[in-house]
Parts: structure tokens; sequence; C-alpha cells
DNA sequence: GTTAGAGAGCGAAACGGTTCGCTCATACCG
DNA sequence: CGGTATGAGCGAACCGTTTCGCTCTCTAAC
């Protein structure tokens, strides 16, 4: 039906290889171009990747995995990964494993079956395993909002700690001292570094560090609308509580707006990730932020120096780790205590 | 490097036709069956599918092209369409064209180039030209969103007209006539239904249509935060205003916070497409909400029936546009005025 | 016991490109 | 003017599958 460098070598009695040629760029005399181009238009030929990639061994194709695909951090970054990718002619191919190991073995086979160049992914899993097949077959990985400790991939990622640490320091320095976490569970990287920033800012200050007031969970709304209830009905319940992801600030706020829980008068509030969120919420939300963008822009421009050669193939030479900073996003969420207590 | 159906055929001794037929479930003697799996589980064997795909001609492959993916609205659409595709074993691209006519074009090239198997989209352009290339190449197409007068597609929207009237109408029920909608300009598919569902509600009212109360614009958060400040400031504002997209109640929600202007008190809001903000601002939005899940359900469902050939390969058997209907859900965020004239 | 029919296997030709190594013509040099 | 470098063009092999039409064997029916 369509079109191909066959029929343009009838009409301008060319070979194959003359046209192929023309169409990588190659020199080709001029009339020949011209004849070429013209056979083109008239055709409308257009290049079939599928058969180019058989020969070539090369997809132009980059493989996103993920754990949900719909919601802002996720989205944000593939929209912004796609973009730069495209700018260099590769296409995006998602894949969204619901948080679930199995689907996300699977996947990376999917993709592979597909001959991907390479695979940009926020893991779920907690090794590298699954990742053995790309890994043999040489093609790329870079890793997003985590690292593996038995095997060294490119990788971007956020200071966890840091971000965490940056949080509970802004509430002890308001006065604060009953603080506490709604987090992930440590089987989640993130949620695990969150805790440690945590861990950090508390000692730092000599204050003490009560299981009741970290909740680990899952990392959905519900987590942080149960959680903060909980809170908030204990007999001594915290003054301050860090919200340490995007779906926990949300079920953590709607919760206090059905229980009329005032903030930051009964509790003070930081919340994760949703700069417009923290806009639209009233009080506005002081809100810990990750540069969504430029971790997509890192993650997307590590991948294009493997594709192209600049760096090797693989862990041929060494890889990557990329580690952004947060920042800390002002809002009225937080009331100042400092002075109350001798 | 990878191993081939060759190396199959060297280790068992069957030929190529045979490995072939039980790669794709045809029927072998039990033993050469078990010498097949033997070899593919020693050699890591896996479908080289840009192989196949040259050789069937279909790549198991469907293009998704879209204005903005960093926003709920595609995201959740990509995400359900791109768990039923795999769930048949179809493989989902994405392309980002960020609302422009341009890049929208070239993106269908681009994914014809990749021999997609079909493609759905939201279109940005408003005639279907830039689709001439996947009609004449026999790609089905399915459109989200929108539906062309100058050709047929397979299509899902929902009812905007009768969204915005819904919404409109229960303004003017709780005793509302000086109602404003803030809304995109007509070149947008869905702002024109949603325009003639205020005009029709109005109309149906009685009520005289102000056009300084009709705020067109693009479809950004700015928009509505605009817009709204604009009307707040009118000597005779209105009363109500229905913010009839997701950005544009993103926009007008913080503007009236930052001006502190309350409502319902000083004006009532409907706001359009996120369950979830509804219930984390204060007072709760009124939403119009759009089944997202089903909209994608319906769209992918279509393509597969393309793809699989239930349905013909394109027009050739009629197109299905399907409507689906909006909900509205309840907040406190509209004063109820009934009562208060004469 | 013969034969029709089913089922399994095989060989070879696609599918639509790329690429290697060669030939040939032209231009340039001394 | 002979020799050589340069660059365009060509033929053929190859990438890893599928698929068509054929052969062969085995079973079952008569």
């Amino acid at each position: 039906m369509a079109a191909t460098i066959r029929d343009i070598t009838k009409m301008t009695g060319l070979s194959l290889a003359t046209v192929s040629k023309y169409l990588n760029g190659g020199n080709v005399l001029p009339e020949n171009r011209a004849a070429i181009e013209h056979a083109i238009e008239v055709l409308h030929y257009e290049v079939n990747e599928v058969a180019r990639g058989l020969a070539t061994n090369r997809t132009k194709t980059v493989g996103v995995l993920i754990q949900k695909l719909d919601n802002v951090f996720a989205s944000t970054i593939i929209a912004k990964i796609e973009d730069i990718l495209r700018a260099s002619d590769y296409g995006t191919i998602v894949c969204d494993c619901r948080g679930d190991e199995k689907l996300e073995e699977e996947s990376i086979r999917f993709l592979l079956g597909k001959r991907v160049d390479g695979i940009i992914t926020i893991p779920t899993s907690r090794n590298s395993a699954y990742l053995q097949g790309a890994v043999s077959r040489g093609t790329p990985v870079v890793l997003i909002d985590r690292t593996f400790e038995d095997r060294e991939f490119d990788s971007v990622r956020v200071d966890n700690e840091g971000a965490s640490y940056q949080a509970v320091k802004l509430l002890i320095e308001k006065g604060h001292r009953k603080i506490a976490i709604i987090c992930g569970d440590e089987k989640y990287y993130t949620a695990g570094g969150r805790l440690q920033g945590y861990f950090r800012a508390m000692e730092e200050a000599d204050l003490p560090v009560y299981s009741k007031y970290i909740r680990k969970g899952d990392l959905e709304v519900q987590h942080g609308y149960d959680s903060i209830r909980l809170l908030m009905e204990m007999e001594d319940p915290p003054t301050a509580v860090f919200l340490s992801n995007y779906e926990i600030t949300m079920g953590a706020v709607i919760a206090l707006n059905e229980e009329e829980i005032a903030f930051p008068e009964k509790v003070s509030i930081v919340g994760f990730d949703n700069l417009l969120l923290s806009r639209v919420i009233r009080p506005g939300l002081w809100m810990v932020v990750q540069p969504m963008e430029e971790i997509a822009r890192q993650a997307a421009e590590l991948m294009l120096e493997r594709l192209t050669g600049a760096r090797g193939k693989q862990d041929s030479e060494g890889t990557k780790q990329i580690t952004l900073a947060t920042s800390i996003y002002p809002g009225e969420s937080i009331l100042d205590r400092s002075g109350e207590e001798a």
C-alpha cells in the first residue's frame, strides 16, 4: 500500500543504496537529489521506521515505566521526557505497572520485546532483578526517584532526606515539639529517606521521637486521610504534622476540612509536591516542592547521552547519580509557637 | 547478541516455519514443543517484535496524541487507555503536541512513520486535514473530546452543552440572575458546547445575556485567575460564575483566595472536572465532573474493535460517535438566593 | 488393503530498509 | 599526460520474523 524505497528507485532509476544514502543525509548529485525529492513528494513516501529498526537494530524508541501514570508527579515527568526525547527524534512508549512488581517485570519484558533503545523508570521493586533482561541485552536504563544497592544505574533523584529535614526543622524553629509525620512505609525508597530526615531534624534538636507520631502506610490519599484523623483524636495530639507526599497531603487536608479542624490553629502542617494546590487551599499550605521538570530533563539527557554514545552503552563507563535539591514554599499553615514555652 | 528463531532451529533441528508456528500458537508435536520450550528457556529467547512487525505489517502499538500530557484529564485518560490496550498486548506511544497545530501534524507523521496500528487523539486542530495521512494509510483513528465536520471518525466525548446547561440551570434555580461564565474561546471545541449550554439555560429562564459576563480566553489557569478578578471588579458584578474547565477553576479559586473574596457569600461558583479538588477546597466546590475513565475505556475499546477487525478497518462500516453524560457533584459554593427578590 | 483427509513439518520468498565493498568517472597534481 | 585521490553509485547480503504451498506420515473409513 504505502510507497517504499523500491518505488522510488523505479521512479528515479537509481539504486536502493543511493536512495537510502539520500534518506540518511548522505551526499547525492544535485540532479539525483531533485529526482528523489520529487518522487518522495509524488509517492507520499515516508520511511518505514519498523524496517529501519530491523536493519539498524535501533528503534528510536524509549520505554518509560512508571507506577502510576495518573498523578501529577508522573505525568509532569513523562510530559517533559517525551518533549526532550522527541526533539532528538525518539518516541516514548509508556507503561504503567500500578505499583505491582509482577506487572513491572512483565512490562520490562514487553518493552524489551519491542526493542526499545532505552528504559527510563520509576521503580516499584526493591531490587534490580527485574532489570536483568535490559542489562544483559545492553539496553541502557535510567532510574528516577531511587537507586539500587545490588547494581549501579544512571539515576536522578531528589534529596529526600534533606527535603524532610528541612521541613521538620522549620516546624521546630517555629516552636513545635510534638511533630508527627505521615509517610510511606520503608518499602518505598523515597519514604525511607524522608523518614530519615525527620529523625535527623528531631535528634538534632534533642526532641524525643514518639512512634505513635510516625504514621507509615501506603502512598494513597486514604492513608493521609485516615492518619491525620487518628493523630488528631489522640489524647495528646501533635501540634504539627509533616505530610510527606502529594497524596498524603491531599488526604490530610480533606480530613481536616471534613472534621472542621482548623489549621494552623489546631495543627500546623507542611505538605508536599503541589505548588498549585498550596495556592488553592486556604490558608495556603507550606509546601516542599520537587523540581519535577528538572528531574525529567536530567533523566532524559542521561538517556540521550547513552543513546548517542556520548558515554558507553552501559556501565562500561561509570554511571551517573544525580541528586537534586527540593525547595520549600511558604504558606500560612504553620502556627508560630516559639516563645510560648519557657 | 540476542537469540533469534534461527538459534532455536539450530538447537532443536526444526525449521524456521515450525518454530514460528509454535510461537504463534500453532500445533506442534509434543516432543517438538518440549524441545522448543527448552531452547527458549536456555537461550532466553524473546520474540523480536520489530521483525514481526515488519513481516506482519502490524506493530501492536497505538499512538496517543494529546495537547497537554501534564494535566489530570489527559493523564487519567492515558493511564486507562494504556491499561486496556496492554491487556490486549498493545503498546502505547504518547505524543504531546502542547496545543500546537504544527507539532500536532508532525506528530501524526511521526506516529505513522513508526507504523502504529491506530491513533487515539484529543485534537488540537479545528479540521481533520492533519489526519489525512492516517486516513489514506487506512490507520484507524479515534477522537476524544471532539468530532470534525469535514470527515467522520469514531469518537468519544462528553455532552458539553448539557453539562454546562445543568450547571447554569442549577445556579438559576438557586435564585441567581446575574450569572457569568469563564470559558475557552470558541476555537476550542469543548468550549463552544459549554457556551451553548450557558445560552440555553439563560434563555430558557428568560434571563438576559450580557456579553460582559462572558469571559472567553484560553484554557489556562491564568485566564481563570484574570477573568474572575475582572468580573468581581465590575460595578455590577455577577452573583454567580460558572468555571467551565479545570484550569479555569483553579485560577479562579486562587484569585478569590488572594483577594479574600469569600465564596459563596460574595459570589457563588461551580467548578469543573476535579472531584478531589472540590474536597480539598473550603468551602467545598460544586463540581461538574466528567467520567474520565469511562471516556478512556470507550475510546480504547472503539480502537480495539477496529484493530481486531470486529468492525472494518475504517469508515468502511459506519463510525461510532459516543456521547457520555457528565454529573454534577454537590458542594457548598452556591448561595441560595431564591426568594430574595419578589 | 486402499485411499482420502488431516496434521505436522519444511523451503523459500517476502516485509522494507541499511551497509559493505566494489566500480567508475571526474578532478587534480606534478 | 599518467597516476592518484575523491566521491557518487551500485549489487548483494543481511536484519528476524511470517506465510504460502508443498511433501510426508499417520489415522480412519470403506
